[in-house]
DNA sequence: ATTGATGCAAACCTTTTGCAACAGC
DNA sequence: GCTGTTGCAAAAGGTTTGCATCAAT
């Protein structure tokens, strides 16, 4: 199985765009990456970052996440298992460490349905926001 | 403290809308409130679609919730705390009694992230699509 | 009869696509 | 130099809004 086939070229658009996920607190949006990728490249377009983002998602570099009142979001396939939280004041969304869910994916519920993954978020103040 | 405030007037188109939400087995897109309510009202406009589910929003009637790959989803907020699942095959999401999250809200995280509210989804298949 | 609600079409915003110019390899 | 990639602008989707008409009160 090939990783990072994200097309047969290397570019600094991508670079950046591929950097700027890697490195965020947490998984961004469209609108977040091409901000920060265009503080590396400059006159980086809006389509580039949605074409590399679809291409990224294709090769499993990337994945998507869903956020409550947020466009979707991406982050790195490679990183551990781990859940967010989102602040209501900054609005920004941070990784949380580990697992939190007592359901392992696998288990039946009663009922028949049959889980095979899951996402949490949790909501609330960041500790920039509530000065903890 | 007024409820059900979605307006001055009933009409019928509110109340099929109202009554979708209401009646389905877990939260709905605007696309499918549209396709159930058109089929008790017929002549029934996307924008009316759009604009009841702003005015339900606001009046707290009802509630938005998110759903990895897929637009968001509106519930009827009077419902009791619970989870979602979604089904890989069918796609549709069903609403999952109880709450399985081992940490209550109000709970501050190592970190300094103060909890106020979560939202859990599960995914995998229902009953109905695996034969259970 | 008054005035809020609806349906249609235009406007908007986000995402996708066509195409000529550009840049990896 | 060949051909994949980019940026721009046009197109496509989904959501919102303006307005004349319709209907609840």
């Amino acid at each position: 199985m090939k990783q990072s086939k994200i097309g047969q070229r290397k570019t600094t658009q991508r670079e950046a765009i591929s950097a700027v996920i890697r490195q965020a607190e947490g998984p961004l949006t469209v609108e977040e990456i091409s901000e920060r990728a265009s503080k590396l490249v400059a006159s980086l377009g809006l389509a580039t970052v949605y074409r590399t983002v679809k291409l990224l998602l294709e090769s499993n570099e990337i994945s998507i996440v869903s956020i409550p009142h947020s466009h979707d979001r991406y982050e790195a396939s490679d990183l551990a298992h781990h859940h967010h939280f989102r602040c209501r004041n900054c609005r920004l969304v941070f990784d949380l460490p580990g697992c939190i869910l007592p359901i392992p994916d696998g288990t039946s519920l009663p009922g028949g349905y049959k889980v095979e993954a899951h996402e949490v978020t949790l909501i609330g103040t960041c500790p920039e926001c509530n000065g903890g």
